[in-house]
DNA sequence: TAACTTAGTTGTTTATTTACACTAAGGCTG
DNA sequence: CAGCCTTAGTGTAAATAAACAACTAAGTTA
């Protein structure tokens, strides 16, 4: 066992960050050109080594990478899955811990500017994001979407895409967007109800050339609820 | 970035697993007993470096130490979740890729004997095993546990647990022994036949002073089939 | 002021669940 | 060997939920 203390032993790792927010045509991740080797000038998903000396635990090492690329600090952050093997970065055998995060449209707004020079939102389109890139990262990028769309049938996860402030019919049109097919609005609006995620901002309405809607928020705006039965 | 390809700034990386079997009573975990510091002399869970040299992925590393544990080769087995923190180690900031592996009876049975000698079952009482283990390895379990109750809701997990052959009153029995409550048997046979995981084994009968009952087997012992709706 | 649009509710039909009773097929007992 | 006991396996009626569609509400615009 003394042999496996030995350094050269240990695997690589990182922590790497599928970023998801939402444009008009559905959702974004964030990829980051990468500067050095290996795979030089391809996407990739934004990421870092492990800070042994700085980060506490993996899920801060997580905010951190996430603060430095976006600037957002408060996200609804999850573990998907650690991948690792001998091939899949060319430096040797490496560990990537990936997390999903999903931005509200709000802090995607207020902090475009801050957001890192090397980053942009690629629009997701089916599985992935229809090019090339590095590592394993296209694969990494499927499993997330897949884990994300799945959660839409039995969970508040869309509510986590929007502005801190929105209607039901908003929140509605997420779901149908993420799930590629129209919801009942009656059906729809009892499953939020009883789901009780939400809370309505007293006397804030949404008014357009119609009936004014009244304007929601999430009660916990990091922590995802999860329905009884599928919606 | 290349203080960071120095091993002394490298995280340790382990790969754990939570091993469950049924007894008579219910799911026990399989303990290992701590040889070396530190914690030596407690139990843990089965884990162990990840060999660079040997282990083609993470999985492969989690059959291995599965095999050297407990002869199985072809468990049901799922990657949990991956923990690390600076201080979950005496050892220095490590990180523990976590997997859950599912024996059937008939595993359990035929290699009793070639066990490792420092392997025990023990039983899972509530979500623990009721005495104080190794490292951060009790919350491991108790999110396996978890992870485990919440898929019986909606899976043929259950069907892992058993000896390869079983009868459709004995799956019930292991899904009311896990969900802690009785079912409905005429839902709970709709249920299994419309997730279509199971084919009866033509022509054999569990026989006793009674009625006999058709004897069934998974059609993939290794793959977890998921329910449409919770059962 | 009437038309238009989207918000939000209500009701009616149809499918699904649930609870529970019933029939089936053996061995056991006298 | 007839009737009883036990568990296997199925059927059914009542309760619930889903699906569909119509309706009312509240604003703006022409």
């Amino acid at each position: 066992m003394t042999t496996h203390d030995n350094d050269a032993f240990k695997p690589i790792a990182t922590v790497d960050l599928a970023i998801f927010s939402l444009s008009p045509a559905g959702l974004s991740v964030l990829l980051i050109r990468r500067a050095g080797a290996p795979f030089a000038g391809d996407w990739a998903l934004p990421g870092g080594w492990i800070h042994i000396d700085e980060d506490a635990d993996l899920e801060a090492a997580a905010r951190r990478v996430l603060k430095e690329k976006t600037g957002v600090e408060t996200p609804y952050l999850e573990q998907l899955q650690t991948t690792g093997s001998a091939g899949r970065d060319p430096r040797g055998w490496s560990i990537s811990i990936v997390y999903i995060a999903l931005l509200s449209a709000d802090d995607v707004e207020e902090r475009r500017d801050v957001m890192a020079g090397d980053a942009e939102w690629r629009p997701v389109e089916g599985d992935g994001v229809g090019f090339p890139i590095a590592f394993d990262h296209a694969s990494l990028i499927k499993e997330a979407l897949s884990r994300i769309r799945n959660k839409v049938e039995y969970s508040n996860l869309p509510g986590h895409l929007l502005p801190a402030r929105f209607t039901l019919s908003e929140l509605q049109s997420v779901y149908e967007n993420l799930l590629g097919r129209k919801l009942d609005k009656s059906a729809f609006r009892k499953r939020m109800a009883e789901a009780d995620f939400l809370e309505p901002v007293e006397g804030e309405m949404r008014r357009a050339s119609n009936r004014p809607a009244q304007v929601f928020r999430l009660k916990d705006a990091q922590s995802l609820v999860l329905f009884d039965r599928r919606i």
